[in-house]
DNA sequence: GAAAAATAGTTTAAGATTAAAAGAACTCGT
DNA sequence: ACGAGTTCTTTTAATCTTAAACTATTTTTC
């Protein structure tokens, strides 16, 4: 980290992403880092965002709690869900009731635990959302299509090292969704 | 509630990056990519806004408002720190509003253009922010700063890369805010 | 068993966010 | 000047988001 050569002076962007040089050498590399990788996850995103709009007229948390459901066909509970989507409790609350009200979920409190509440799609949702994965798994086939594979595998590595680095710093479990006791 | 644990065989993870495996062999590279790409960015983002929020008791979207005005000293029009921030307009009016407030950004009509509006950091402002940038500045080099130099600007240049394919495909300005003159 | 602690969800208050429409001020051709 | 069109910003209505407080239920402790 320390002797970056003197830095090759970029083409200006004038996006979030530019101009990180106020810091004297203070950190620059991780910051135009995350500078970048933030920009870039924010173009991806916000095209999906704008494609399930106009495309579905939905949006994207919806969609996120969809698929969340696709993969668990006998239900989820709401905290399990709200773990998942990595959201907070009150935000799946809302979120479920208007999907609900949609017909495209069903929610059933549990005879086991009457605190605990079960979601899942419905027969209608579960249609809806084939439809949607379809389309959302090309349209990230698109924007990301321009990098060759071997690219896209190497940043998918580099990624997952940072996923780690990361995760060390704020010393939560690196990836489970139960970060067991300490 | 470990009964419908799916079993993550390898490595396996099962936060909103697990599972990609639904469609048959329909874009996979592509889908995984962007789900870490996303997890990850919504770690660092996370982290970030918490440690704002305890330590400066104030917001992302603040912040970053605050960091677009500290690069430009003389002021910027809502139109020019909206498209910066790539977010509405409506969204800036909210965000300055509340700034003013504080005392932390003030607002000026332009005299030479009565629709339009400058906005700049305060004195007071401009302190504030020099404290949360350098905490701002810290947090993003620990967060990312086990990873070697070299694979940062590795990472930085491939996502470079990954910007240009994203901006192909949604053939929008490769980054120009500004029509360059010419 | 009853009190205490933990857990699952909801509610609340505040803020962030967008798209769409409205409002206000400017420019320019004629 | 006039008015049409453009530009800059705010307003509106809806959704998303969170932290903190709250309710209801289960589990633990003594």
């Amino acid at each position: 980290m320390s002797s970056t050569r003197p830095v090759p002076r970029e083409h200006e962007h004038i996006d979030a992403e530019s101009k990180v040089g106020e810091s004297p050498q203070h950190h620059r590399a991780e910051l135009r880092l995350w500078l970048r990788l933030l920009t870039v996850a924010n173009l991806i995103e916000a095209e999906i965002r704008k494609r399930l709009r106009e495309t579905f007229d939905t949006t994207l948390p919806r969609f996120d709690l969809m698929a969340q459901l696709e993969r668990a066909p006998d239900g989820i509970l709401l905290g399990e869900l709200s773990r998942r989507m990595m959201v907070s409790n009150g935000n799946v609350t809302g979120l479920v009731e208007r999907l609900v009200q949609e017909g495209l979920i069903e929610r059933q409190v549990s005879e086991r635990d009457r605190r605990a509440a079960l979601v899942r799609l419905t027969e209608h949702g579960r249609t809806v959302f084939a439809d949607m994965a379809r389309a959302h798994s090309d349209w990230v086939a698109e924007l990301l299509g321009q990098l060759p594979a071997e690219e896209q595998k190497a940043l998918w590595q580099r990624l997952g090292d940072l996923k780690l680095s990361v995760h060390a710093a704020t010393r939560s479990a690196p990836d489970e969704t139960k970060p067991e006791k300490t």
